[in-house]
DNA sequence: GGATTGTCGATTGTCAACAATAGATATTCC
DNA sequence: GGAATATCTATTGTTGACAATCGACAATCC
């Protein structure tokens, strides 16, 4: 019997101090309320958040494990600045590892994940016409979630997690143009369910080429949509990313 | 202790005490002097390594990361245990990110990095004759690194860090069938010099297929001499590793 | 007898004070 | 005036004590 990963989730939410801190913090450094580069002082935190210095060290240290905090001993915490480059690095690991996800799970899968994905793509083609983008969005990570626990692999899974958790996502996954359109998400359904086909007839190259298609279009439209929103919210200093080289990434991300 | 070795720990050694604490008793896990599944009491290891809780309760973060213990909120830690089958899984992920490490520095190379990775070459080709698998095991591993580097995407350096920092691989790298015959060694330097020249060359499918050939290579030996050790000391109860689908494993490493 | 609930000890979570250090500022010397 | 050095302050590293919680054992109830 499969679990569901996100009922799991939802029930072991931030029960610690140091967790939920890292939470609340950490969403602020998504929102841009804490700008890129700036310092964090421990005592300073505490005080805001109403807690010790404890907590808030183990708060940082996880946040730096995220990569949304650079952690320098006895030089401080800095909110690490992030570029559009940096979004397209965590891309391209994110797709070597699903592939590596989808090929093994479609050599050597755990059966019972099979089952999980299945529901999910009938998820998926129930919200092809429903038109809310971001529930889309959200099952479409949870597919992808599964496709790395059916491979088997606890550390693969755990890696995946780890990016995904890196809240980085949040911004993109908020991206208004993403998974807009019904055509989009037609498309996003019927990779899914051919990859899920392809790894119930053990076809290990059809798995990998459906599941390469389906997470090169998801990242083209990430990066896009990205982008405009950092030029668009530029000029309210929102978001601190830094723009070097964007016409650059997205040339690349199209090849 | 001479003052001698006090320096030379003061300059190389990790230099805050949690990351000294997690270095310590991350080699006591490794070496199987805590055994598979024994609980890490905070208290207790803080007298033994005469601190206080606080840094050791980072130490136990620190071996989290690095896979080596589990942690579990209000719940403890416990030392992880490790099977060949995580073991092989480590190698499967760390094949994935350093193809896509290959692939990327043959596409967009970090210019300065290729002249690292051919002085790499000129000492993996001096060291074929002189006899001494560790030493280059150890050059292999820089030269892998310096792929990584050499591709600009610092999320994918920083992985496979982490992946190599999972002590895990000292096991490895101890390995007595490692790199021992010449003929091994030539290969392995004549791999790394053609992923380089496919990198000058822009290459990219051929330097990933030679990188994929170095590590299948590396990581078949591993995981037999892996199992060759595991078997002769589980006499002596050295190891912890269990060995559950060991034969299948070997098995599969060889497709 | 078996399951449920209450209590207890061991262990982790949290805190506030103390010590050590890095970076900034002021001072001295040339 | 500029560079090197000394001092000083803000901040992190570390500690020991206190509070909250978990698991086990025992007492109770059916």
């Amino acid at each position: 019997m499969t679990r569901d990963d996100d009922e799991f989730e939802r029930k072991f939410a931030p029960r610690t101090l140091p967790e939920q801190v890292a939470e609340e913090l950490g969403a602020e450094i998504v929102a841009g309320r804490r700008k890129s580069g700036e310092r964090l002082i421990e005592l300073e935190l505490a005080q805001c958040f109403g807690v010790s210095r404890g907590p808030i060290r183990e708060a940082i240290r996880i946040l730096e494990r995220r990569r949304l905090v650079d952690f320098n001993p006895r030089r401080g915490a800095y909110v690490r600045p992030l570029s559009l480059k940096s979004v397209a690095d965590l891309f391209d690991v994110r797709m070597a590892l699903s592939l590596l996800a989808a090929r093994t799970m479609a050599t050597a899968p755990v059966e019972s994940y099979i089952d999980t994905l299945a529901r999910r793509c009938a998820e998926l083609d129930a919200m092809v016409d429903d038109g809310d983008p971001i529930a889309f969005a959200r099952v479409t990570t949870r597919a992808v979630r599964t496709v790395a626990h059916g491979s088997g692999n606890e550390l693969l899974a755990e890696q995946l997690a780890d990016l995904a958790n890196q809240t980085v996502w949040a911004t993109i996954w908020k991206a208004p143009l993403d998974y807009q359109t019904r055509e989009i998400r037609r498309e996003a359904a019927d990779l899914m369910r051919s990859t899920l086909d392809a790894i119930r007839r053990r076809d290990a190259a059809a798995a990998v080429s459906s599941q390469r298609k389906l997470l090169e279009d998801d990242r083209d439209r990430a990066l896009a949509s990205l982008s405009r929103i950092m030029a668009a919210a530029a000029d309210f200093g929102v978001f601190s990313l830094e723009d070097r080289g964007k016409s650059e990434l997205l040339a690349n991300s199209a090849a």
